[in-house]
DNA sequence: TATACATATGAATAACTGTTCATATGTATT
DNA sequence: AATACATATGAACAGTTATTCATATGTATA
């Protein structure tokens, strides 16, 4: 008999009342998911800088490449996931795809995120 | 004398003075690191659970645990990122810790995020 | 001061993510 | 058709991150 007791469960202290509340009022898996994707993008320094760049004007691969000091490759992948995340759309003119903000939530996000680190 | 050229620069097409702007206006990388650092926050499911739970009632740990359905020990962990970056406080009452929101700024937003996901 | 409980933390692991390299695709020009 | 250029993409790799497990710390109470 010199045995631990099997543990039930690890979770001893509730406020049951506000955890019933909490658990009714969760959020969604699905409102979730895509609550994460949508932060997720902007968790990048390099996709801020591609958001911020197009801020100012449209442009192509090349030009966010230069700005950036990154290669038309690595330029190329990101700007697939904000692609995706529909932050960015394009437009062909011959050879050149030129990218620009899709969305006008994108300025708002960064501008309440810049406020946000400017202050403290 | 069959051999390639050097490379001297991978980028060729490029508009003058579009990348000149954007490189002049460039955030700094103080601020964009902190930037992405506050949208990085946001961009985990777990976190996303634990803030919009804290919004609704301040809570300690095993609340939390319980609202999620996750052990102690991840709860633990991922509220010293929130308190890291200062999006949730806490007091001590006993032995039991109680965390809250500490950033008008969350639910802003949190809930600029959701507008943004629901609008699609 | 011994025990129980609430929380924190370090190490280990598994999964994910960003960049690079090589190469493919698509479009214009010769 | 062949070439050049702008962009996209797949695979590989390195770095990061979330969770778990085991254990430590801190606080109350018997």
């Amino acid at each position: 008999m010199g045995k631990k007791l099997i543990e039930v469960c690890e979770i001893q202290c509730i406020h049951e009342e506000d955890v019933k509340v909490a658990k009714d009022n969760m959020l969604n898996d699905n409102t979730i998911n895509e609550l994460t994707e949508f932060f997720k993008v902007f968790g990048d320094a390099t996709r801020i800088k591609i958001l911020h760049a197009l801020f100012q004007t449209e442009m192509c691969v090349c030009d966010i490449a230069a700005v950036l000091e990154m290669n038309q490759s690595a330029i190329s992948h990101q700007l697939r996931v904000l692609k995706s995340a529909r932050l960015v759309k394009f437009r062909r003119e011959g050879k050149v795809i030129y990218y620009s903000l899709d969305d006008n939530h994108v300025i708002d996000v960064l501008q309440q995120g810049l406020a946000h680190v400017k202050h403290r």
